[in-house]
DNA sequence: ACATATTGTTTAGGTGCAAAACATTATATG
DNA sequence: CATATAATGTTTTGCACCTAAACAATATGT
């Protein structure tokens, strides 16, 4: 039996490495967002486009690819699979015949806001290791890690 | 010609979900370290490979897929490749005629040093929109996140 | 001695993402 | 107007990453 935790590991050249730990924290959060709505056969990719086309109805693929910084190919199937659980529906657009405008669907809407919930409170359940206003801190500081990269 | 950044999107459902910002700054930091050393053919996770086995010389894979939280599956292949580029090699164990212990070449040393400079270099770069003792703060959030796995 | 566990491995599968090419349609430029 | 250029959705291809299940060889516990 050996003692588990304190696995006698030398880490130090990944200790400060930013691009390890977010990967391993991002992991984390994968883990708390599958256990909060897997069943519901939403990954965390398919709840982006429901959080964005929730607030902002009537955008292009294009739009909503660009908004999550995905390239549009990756559209495709996701819309799909949304739209075949019809949540999620292509309406041609009368401006611009290339392209779908997305809207939820009354299900859709609903869907999307339970959904929010479960996200929100399995979220919130996991903040009873973190001090008071280190989850603002950190939204803001990887936001700014976010909105950075033009100006590097 | 449209504002570009200010791209009137209604983020509200996402503003505050650490699974989605966490994601988004892991993409970034992942273009970081591409920028740094895709030109060596190391990947992040075979980086995180090399940084191990270069401070823990002696490691079985199955150690090294549990010191970075992946299934020891995965280690095959890696391991596969890192030699290929004689910069790992398996050494039978004697104490244990199941696995091999992983030992860094002498290239593969030199190579790992200069790699982790790369990396660091990239990553310091990409720091001069972060206050002072921020990016501390910021590791040390993001293990905690990390170790609470286990308590949720 | 025998049941159980572990190691490396293979195979199969799933996810997320990007690059390239394509036809269709818009837009800009001559 | 005509023609070049760009954008849209799509398909295909490929990479990186990760897991689960099964297997033979070997260790370990009872």
């Amino acid at each position: 039996m050996n003692h588990d935790d304190s696995n006698e590991i030398d880490y130090s050249m990944l200790k400060s490495r930013l691009g390890y730990k977010l990967r391993r924290a991002q992991m984390v959060y994968f883990d708390v967002f599958a256990e909060a709505c897997a069943r519901e056969g939403i990954t965390p990719g398919l709840f982006g486009i429901l959080a964005i086309v929730y607030h902002n109805p009537g955008l292009t693929q294009s739009a909503v690819s660009n908004a999550l910084d995905v390239d549009r190919s990756a559209m495709v199937a996701a819309i799909d699979k949304l739209e075949g659980m019809e949540v999620i529906e292509r309406r041609k657009s009368k401006h611009d015949r290339r392209s779908y405008a997305l809207y939820l669907t009354p299900k859709g809407k609903t869907f999307t806001e339970r959904l929010n919930q479960k996200v929100e409170a399995g979220e919130e359940a996991f903040t009873t290791f973190m001090e008071e206003g280190e989850r603002e801190q950190l939204l803001e500081t990887l936001d700014r890690i976010i909105q950075a990269r033009r100006g590097s």
